[in-house]
DNA sequence: CTGAAAGCGCTTACAG
DNA sequence: CTGAAAGCGCTTACAG
């Protein structure tokens, strides 16, 4: 910028002003200004200038893994917010690891990031409350933040789950069986609340072979099939507490003589091409994406009130054969 | 960091020191400064540090949909070296927008990433040449830059698919169809190369309504189809040029009396589970990512040689079921 | 309409 | 072992 304006024979702040498209600049200045920064190819440096300006433009975005489809189609619907924020995104995966996760958001806040969308892996989250004292502004997704009282949007986890055991209710089961992912999850957890109310609003006995919780691993869900399949109070119906546990679960019925019908939490593509169409809870990933991102320049520009909002979505059942097999 | 060395009774090289962990700071001065850190709370600002350093330790990586699962996948390889590299990652979707891509880049660029890895939507990338003398490394993705000789990784899409033509003649096929994504698209046209390729190696003639190009929308591809299975010298396998016309097929296919043999390009999940398994040619998703970050960071380590250099990976076949299908 | 000075928050290159 | 000065590339707050 310095040459530019030596080219030129102006000030430091008359090329700043060109360059910012400042009103108040004779055309012939201009005209000399923009022939120096095109001879010498001068563009501007936009870290430097927000060095200056006190806001970074940009917005961290930290979740469990850039590759699953869920996180990816919600990390697309915030950089289309950020993105007409004027803002660009940095992504950063945890892999479900705490301090990866500290690590991540650490190092955005360092840059200066000014917010930051975090789907927290881990359960602590004290370590950020002197940042967002310092004013960055934060966002949790998918599940709360540990320890801290904070913004955060996600699924109505139990309403979801209680609507997917309901509908299987409504088809005539009474047996009915759920496999979720570990207990510390609080997605998990939430869900297997779902189904233990749903159960009890229909006044159905829940017996304790009929529910486990643990890794989403298919050699555990597998086990946890058979014994759910197997004696005189054997399951009818099957609700599979996230896509995982889904798939293995579409793999293992496959195989019985007698159907079994199932409900999966979270849709999945080609759900319908399976056979029996796979009937699921679905969530709204760019949703979710979505208003995390707009609650997050909302705090930004100010406009919402000092206390934490909780913004709750919610899950949408899309039946499509395999939840509406009748008991066998 | 004025105020921590005003506290600590110190110059600002010290606090500079204590908080870079340098040596030859007496243990009783950086006790000094980290107690007036820590009152403080302060954290030095990474976006001035690297203003100074000249680098920002920072890509940019610019694709067409970070919520394709294709893309998502390779996202998170690019993210890991990157991580590897210790530099922060910034993401961007195009949308097939040569615009938005040409936005974005320049964007990036302005905040100085030290490199850019770039999927082209645009045909043209003259535009980055300057930007790229200036010191950006980049390296395109997936498909070649347009106008401009500079380093790229992709699969190696005419192999792969000859392959998977030949495969089909290996189980009998002497007709087979070809429906591909518009003509324009690079690795679309590569493949249709290497569907005319594996014909003529195979010394078999092609009849001109046996393959087609254009948009991969489901009325399209169905046209299509009704066109090839029609006829007395109707096809009897299909090579689907990508997923979303391999899935429209799998849904027409599965309706007709007769069965048809089926190869598509690119893998996608549960691909396993549809009735017949869908034999693909896959591409190696976090692979191309991770030979385009490398061979990034390998140029700004300034490791490689100045020529542009082009690294084609190789597609690989999974035979599942319904590639094996012989003729009706 | 234009520009010189100070400053954003750090590091570099010195000197002591 | 420690620190004052200059500078990274811009903008802010003035003054003219």
């Amino acid at each position: 910028m310095k040459d530019v304006a030596a080219r030129a024979g102006v000030g430091l702040k008359t090329v700043s002003r060109v360059v910012n498209e400042e009103a108040g600049v004779t055309p012939d200045t201009v005209a000399r200004v923009q022939a120096a920064i095109d001879a010498l190819g001068f563009r501007r440096n936009d870290s430097a200038r927000l060095l200056r300006t006190r806001r970074t433009a940009s917005v961290g975005l930290v979740l469990e893994d850039l590759a699953d489809p869920f996180y990816a189609s919600l990390s697309r619907a915030v950089e289309d917010v950020a993105r007409a924020h004027g803002a660009l995104l940095f992504t950063g995966s945890s892999a479900e690891d705490p301090r990866r996760e500290k690590e991540l958001v650490l190092a955005f806040c360092a840059r200066r990031v000014d917010g930051l969308v975090v789907v927290p892996a881990s359960d602590d989250h004290r370590y950020l409350s002197s940042e967002i004292e310092a004013g960055v502004a934060t966002v949790f997704v998918d599940r709360p933040a540990g320890a801290l009282d904070a913004d955060v949007v996600l699924t109505d986890n139990a309403g979801g789950t209680r609507e997917g055991v309901a509908h299987l209710i409504a088809h005539g089961h009474r047996r009915i069986g759920f496999i979720g992912d570990q207990q510390g999850i609080h997605t998990a957890a939430e869900r297997l609340r779902g189904y233990h109310e749903a159960m009890e609003d229909a006044g159905l006995p829940v017996r304790p072979e009929w529910w486990t919780m643990g890794p989403t691993a298919p050699e555990r869900v597998r086990a946890a099939l058979d014994v759910m399949l197997s004696g005189p109070e054997r399951v009818t119906a099957l609700f599979a507490g996230n896509n995982r546990v889904t798939v293995t679960a579409v793999r293992v019925l496959s195989g019985l003589s007698r159907p079994v019908a199932l409900v999966g939490f979270d849709d999945f593509e080609l759900a319908d091409l399976l056979n029996p169409p796979v009937t699921v809870v679905a969530q709204d990933a760019p949703g979710i994406g979505r208003s995390a991102a707009q609650l997050l320049f909302r705090r930004l520009d100010g406009i919402v009130s000092d206390e934490p909002t909780r913004i709750e979505l919610p899950a949408r059942l899309i039946p499509r054969g395999s939840g509406e097999i009748p008991p066998s």
